[in-house]
DNA sequence: TAGTACAAGATGAACGCTCAACCATTCCGG
DNA sequence: CCGGAATGGTTGAGCGTTCATCTTGTACTA
C-alpha cells in the first residue's frame, strides 16, 4: 500500500448521501418494528426466510446466508426465538452436524402481525421520497454494489473469522 | 389504518437490494475500520466532525445532530473516547448546561492515521462497484430519500425519545 | 417572581452483535 | 482405514446502542 485513492467533492457527497439515508432509513424501519412487534429487523429477516422455505424449515448455515448474516449471530438469534416459541431446533437427520430451524404456528403468526406496519415504513422511508426513475435507478446501483461485493470479496462475506483463530495451525 | 399499501414486485427487489447493500457495504467498511483503527464507524464519525470544526469543538447537542447520532449514543461515546484521551469535555460558558467536547492532539492523531485505509475500504466497497452514471444516480437517490425524511419526519429525527418517557405528566 | 414547561446531558440496565474460542462430525489424501 | 483438515454450529465475554429515567439549568407566562 502506497498512496491513497482519495475521493473527490463528488464521490464525498455520494458517500455522506449514502450514509445518511442509511441511518436514517433503518433507524425509522428499525424503531417502528421494534415497537410494534418487538424484534430487531435482524429477526424479522429471519423468520421471513423461513416462512418462504419449504416446510418453513432451513439448515442454521442457509439461514444466515439467506439473511445475510453471521453463523453466530443466527446462532444467538435463533436460541432467543426459541426460548420465545417462534422457531424451534432439530438436528438434521442427512449430516448429524447439522441444525434445522423450523418456523411454529406461533412464530408464523407473529411474523404476519408483524408485516404490514414494517411494510408500511419501508414504503414511508423509502418509496415515498423517490420518483419511478430514482427507484429504477437506486436498485440498479444496489445491485451492482452487491455484484461486487459478492465476487471474491478480500475476506468472506459473511465474516466469523472462521473455524479457529485468525491463523491457527495454517502454516506449511 | 386500513389497507396496507403493499410493494409490488420492483418495490420487492429494489428494497431487497437496498438492504443487501446496505449489509454488505457497511460490515465490509466497520469491520476494517475496528481491525485497522480499534474504532467502530459511530466514533470515527464523531471524530471526523469534531475535526472539522472550528477549534475541533461542538456542543454535545451538535455533534449529535451532525454525527447523525442520539444524544445518548454522544454521550456514552465521546466518555469512552474521553477515557482513551481524544477527546476533552469542558462545560459551555454561556449555557450551564450544555457541554462543549474538543478533539485533542491525540485524538486527531488517531483520526488522522485511520483515514487512509478507511477512505480505501469506502472505495472498494462503493465506487470500484459502479460506473459513474450508476454514481450519480444513487447520489441522487440517496439525497431525495434524506430530504424526504428530514421534513417532517413523524416524529423526531434523532430518536431519544425526548427528555421523560413516551408520555410523562403529558396529560392536560 | 413564582411556577411550569422545556432543553441539555448523564446514566444504568437490557439487549443484540462480534470475536475468538471450542466441540462434534464429515471429508479426503496417503 | 487412519489422521489431519475442513465444516456446522454453539458459547461466553466484551462492547456499543437503545430506552427510560434523572438532574440540572433555561425560557416562558401569569
Amino acid at each position: 500500500m502506497e498512496h491513497t485513492r482519495w475521493l473527490d467533492e463528488d464521490e464525498q457527497q455520494t458517500w455522506r448521501a449514502f450514509l445518511a439515508a442509511q441511518r436514517l432509513v433503518s433507524d425509522k424501519v428499525e424503531r417502528r418494528l421494534q415497537a410494534a412487534a418487538g424484534m430487531p429487523q435482524a429477526y424479522y429477516e429471519i423468520l421471513a426466510r423461513l416462512s418462504e422455505a419449504p416446510d418453513r424449515t432451513l439448515r442454521m448455515s442457509v439461514l444466515a446466508e439467506s439473511a445475510l448474516s453471521s453463523r453466530s449471530r443466527v446462532s444467538h438469534a435463533v436460541a432467543r426465538m426459541e426460548e420465545s416459541g417462534w422457531i424451534v431446533r432439530r438436528s438434521c437427520p442427512t449430516d448429524r452436524r447439522g441444525q434445522l430451524a423450523e418456523l411454529t404456528d406461533e412464530g408464523l403468526r407473529v411474523l404476519e402481525a408483524a408485516v404490514p406496519d414494517h411494510v408500511e415504513s419501508v414504503r414511508e422511508a423509502v418509496f415515498d421520497g423517490l420518483t419511478r426513475d430514482q427507484q429504477a435507478a437506486l436498485r440498479e446501483a444496489m445491485e451492482a454494489i452487491v455484484a461486487h461485493l459478492s465476487e471474491r470479496p478480500g475476506w468472506p462475506v459473511t465474516g466469523d473469522s472462521g473455524p479457529d483463530g485468525p491463523d491457527a495451525a495454517r502454516a506449511s
